[in-house]
DNA sequence: ACAATAGTGTCTCTAAGACAGTATACT
DNA sequence: AGTATACTGTCTTAGAGACACTATTGT
């Protein structure tokens, strides 16, 4: 079933064409990744400024020949649209991440101009440290590129409702932006700074705000922002990444405070080493009582 | 272009299509609507409980032949999503709603289990006491069932980033929930409490439950209980709709002051009259500074 | 007069923010 | 000793909730 052979001027009658388009954040590109920034391209180096990093795809073909766009592409007819979203991310950053949520449907009529109909399904997704090959925080070390797209989804929850096994081998269709399953670093893959982005392909700029506005969102009233770290970490590195998501300082006293208050950490009763000043507690994240829906807030105080 | 001559068997591989499922909320069914409680049907009587209603479309093929099901369908090819829900609304409630917004997008594969592979957009909406014909507010009286499909979408804003006026005559698709056209009181349709709603088909139970926490949520967060009620009202309308919405008493005095704290209700200077008691003030709703994104939610405070 | 809701005043409590002060590591 | 961060204490302020009290209509 393919729809190569219906002429151009019959595709804007055709059934829309679902595909979906990813949302990326990371602190920090890989070390060795292809770092652009608006417009302007060179090597990863230095700049270990407190920013937020994308991965992008560049266009292979019109429209928008050679722009950057976000990673995508359509859905596969044996996958989740989460399923979808998770691969198209392992195709450009080469990992898994550690969180992953639907941002929003964009089914505009005039989304592809003159091509098919096409429907687009915005996620978001955190990528941590750890799962970033084998990065060095704050370094620049020309280090290994992370070989063996990494398997390490254990028993994590994704967003949508219902999540089923892969079925058998699948046909691939052939519109929207292309997925490159090469692995490796690909010279067809950047990784870009959230605050300077050039202009994007289709709406994907409007669709990058939205998704660091939600990220945003949910870093202040939500237990997200511990995603981008490990499973083990102190109060202050969880401060540093709130800090690089907000965009402000935040007050060290009054954030631990609010960050305990909220139950969610679990001393491991183990402390930093290493560190040029006193050590601190390590923590870990409790997984129990996850939000019935992926959005959900936290039940405000309700008068008796 | 109809997928109606392709085999069974090969129905799971083709394209996922692309429908939209609404739910619509309203204070009261409209008079004279058929109502449905928990599988015992009646008339509507009596009972102005503070609950909120939903119009279901009872299925008229397989699968889940005659279960209740949310409006919805298959979106044309020149419609947006948003439009689509529009549609679906205004067939099923024959008016057009206050408010509008995307709720979720399911694309599991299972979904439609041997059918065609789908991928359902949600929508929630508001309808307001105006729009519903011209239902009677508190009672019972089997009046006019509201002629004529009124077209008050009136200088809305839809939550579509990109909203294009329809094109030419389109065809139909046959795919998802049949949409009545046929305008007048449906025996198909249905209008049910969202407190005891039956099983519904496919999964829209779920979409259900769903689209009533982010209505309370919005409730509680963002100002959008007035949409269910005229372009004026008083202090104390809204906060009967706030407590049938949230499900429980809310203080007279300081729902009020938080009200007016926010800023976006008018004082029009007019009152209220033929009230058995101190006619209240009437105001209007400031639909200036809607954000930009529908779900976005207020900046809370931030430290300098 | 009475009932019923509109609208105001004010007390309490919680939590956020600001910031001073103490603790403990490495150099 | 000096520095840097971890952690604790506490003052101020804003806002939520509770609730008493006054205002103004119709019956």
């Amino acid at each position: 079933m393919d729809f190569a052979d219906v002429s151009a001027s019959e595709r804007p009658y055709l059934p829309p064409a679902v595909a979906v388009s990813t949302v990326a954040f990371a602190l920090n590109p890989p070390s060795g990744a292809l770092v652009v920034e608006e417009g302007v391209r060179h090597d990863a180096a230095g700049e270990t400024s407190a920013t937020l990093w994308i991965p992008l795809v560049r266009r292979t073909r019109a429209p928008y020949l050679g722009r950057w766009a976000l990673p995508g592409g359509p859905t596969r007819w044996d996958e989740t649209l989460a399923d979808t979203a998770l691969r198209s991310i392992r195709a450009a950053a080469q990992c898994t991440p550690g969180y992953l949520e639907q941002l929003y449907a964009f089914g505009g009529v005039e989304r592809s101009a003159d091509a098919q109909r096409l429907v687009t399904i915005a996620y978001w997704a955190m990528l941590g440290e750890d799962d970033l090959s084998t990065a060095v925080p704050g370094g620049a070390e020309g280090g290994s590129t992370g070989a063996s797209t990494a398997e390490q989804a254990g028993g994590r929850r994704w967003d949508d409702p219902r999540v089923d096994p892969p079925r058998a081998d699948p046909p691939r269709a052939e519109i929207g932006a292309a997925i490159d399953e090469s692995g490796r670093a690909d010279a067809n893959v950047a990784w870009c700074s959230a605050d300077a982005l050039p202009d994007l392909a289709f709406d994907h700029s409007a669709i990058t705000d939205y998704a660091l506005a939600r990220l945003r969102s949910k870093t202040e009233y939500a237990a997200v922002a511990h995603r981008f770290l490990g499973p083990v970490f102190t109060i202050g590195q969880l401060r540093a990444v709130h800090e690089a998501v907000l965009g402000y300082a935040v007050d060290p006293a009054n954030f631990r405070r609010q960050i305990l208050a909220r139950g969610a950490l679990i001393d491991t009763g183990e402390r930093e080493t290493g560190s040029p000043h006193r050590p601190a507690r390590l923590y870990r994240f409790s997984n129990e009582a996850a939000p019935e829906f992926p959005d959900a807030r936290p039940q405000p105080r309700r008068p008796a």
